[in-house]
DNA sequence: CGTGGCCCCTGTGGGC
DNA sequence: TGCCCACAGGGGCCAC
């Protein structure tokens, strides 16, 4: 579900929400959506595999009896961080929610819900409940005793979307003989880009989604770092892409689906020349694509 | 080593 | 109406 502009818009909806509240109580209904340090590595499928049953949750791993000092994001990622120097690292994968709808207001939906939070406030008033939902279970929780763990986990993430540069880009992956869209949905080049906004960037930069990365010359590199931020920060202002059902911390859809020029409109007519859009799968992800507005590249053609 | 293929899950929408 | 299949905004692991 979420891509970069929708964690930001979760991030700042449940900042304004948590920062500066105490957790009171802790629930865990489901162990295998949490990693804990102690767990083996790997994702949370793997964990659940795994025939033993691994340890209980410290409760206070979770922050129960933190006060929320940050709300931190980079990339998909968010991550709470409390005043024990604990934090809290959350992936939405692609049905993850973090709701905190308030005192007295109800959950949009009540199934699936993997843990939930009590929070109060400074004053000791209640601050209502702020939930981890994932349907799909793709997403998760990692435990992390303290920021400089959060920091090395963020470390092994390329730059922010929203500030990466082409020199970044092309350091990254210009030595790549894979489709760019490859190169741009791994995290580890940018953090940020999914699906969504790998085609939108593609298509605004003019580059076709399977040119080989390391056939990039410097000024697209800049030309698609610089269309990837723009594109970014103008999701990020119309708070996401609603497509189904997504939502930030206070249950409110976003309106950045209006952005959208290819994502999801295979075989209707480009913005830009009126041609039809191509479909095809590129890295294993349904891609759409302007065929003359982003020509195909030859090998010794040039630019 | 880099890379493509496969897998982890549940829900939904379209075609029949 | 109901069934079945394809597909969905993500990423980890494992053969090559």
């Amino acid at each position: 579900m979420p891509e970069l502009p929708e964690v930001e818009t979760v991030r700042r909806s449940l900042e304004s929400r948590v920062l500066g509240c105490t957790v009171s109580g802790v629930i865990v209904r489901r162990r295998d959506v949490i990693a804990t340090p102690d767990d083996p590595p790997g994702g949370f499928g793997r964990q659940r595999r795994l025939t033993r049953a691994p340890k209980r949750v410290e409760k206070a791993d979770l922050l129960l009896g933190d006060t929320i000092e940050g709300v931190l994001r980079h990339g998909k990622q968010l991550a709470l961080a409390g005043n024990s120097e604990r934090a809290v690292l959350i992936h939405l994968g692609m049905t993850g929610e973090v709701m905190a709808p308030g005192p007295g207001a109800r959950l949009r939906a009540a199934d699936h819900l993997h843990v939930l939070w009590t929070l109060r406030r400074g004053d000791g008033a209640s601050a209502g409940r702020m939930v981890f939902r994932d349907p799909r279970r793709f997403g998760g929780i990692w435990t992390l005793p303290d920021r400089g763990a959060l920091d090395r986990r963020w470390a092994e993430l390329g730059p922010d979307g929203l500030a990466v540069t082409g020199q970044q880009l092309r350091e990254r992956a210009g030595g790549s003989a894979r489709a760019i869209k490859a190169s741009l949905l791994d995290q580890r080049v940018v953090a940020g880009v999914g699906n969504i906004y790998a085609d939108e960037g593609l298509f605004r930069a003019g580059i076709h989604p399977e040119a080989r990365a390391g056939d990039l010359t410097s000024q697209e590199w800049d030309r698609v770092a610089r269309e990837l931020r723009t594109l970014l920060c103008e999701a990020v202002e119309l708070r996401g892409s609603t497509l189904r059902d997504y939502r930030d911390a206070g249950g409110f859809a976003g309106d950045a689906a209006r952005l959208h020029r290819v994502y999801g409109r295979g075989g209707e007519a480009c913005v830009s020349c009126g041609n039809s859009l191509a479909s095809g799968t590129v890295a294993q992800r349904t891609t759409v694509w302007c065929p003359l507005c982003q020509p195909e590249r030859y090998p010794g053609s040039v630019d």
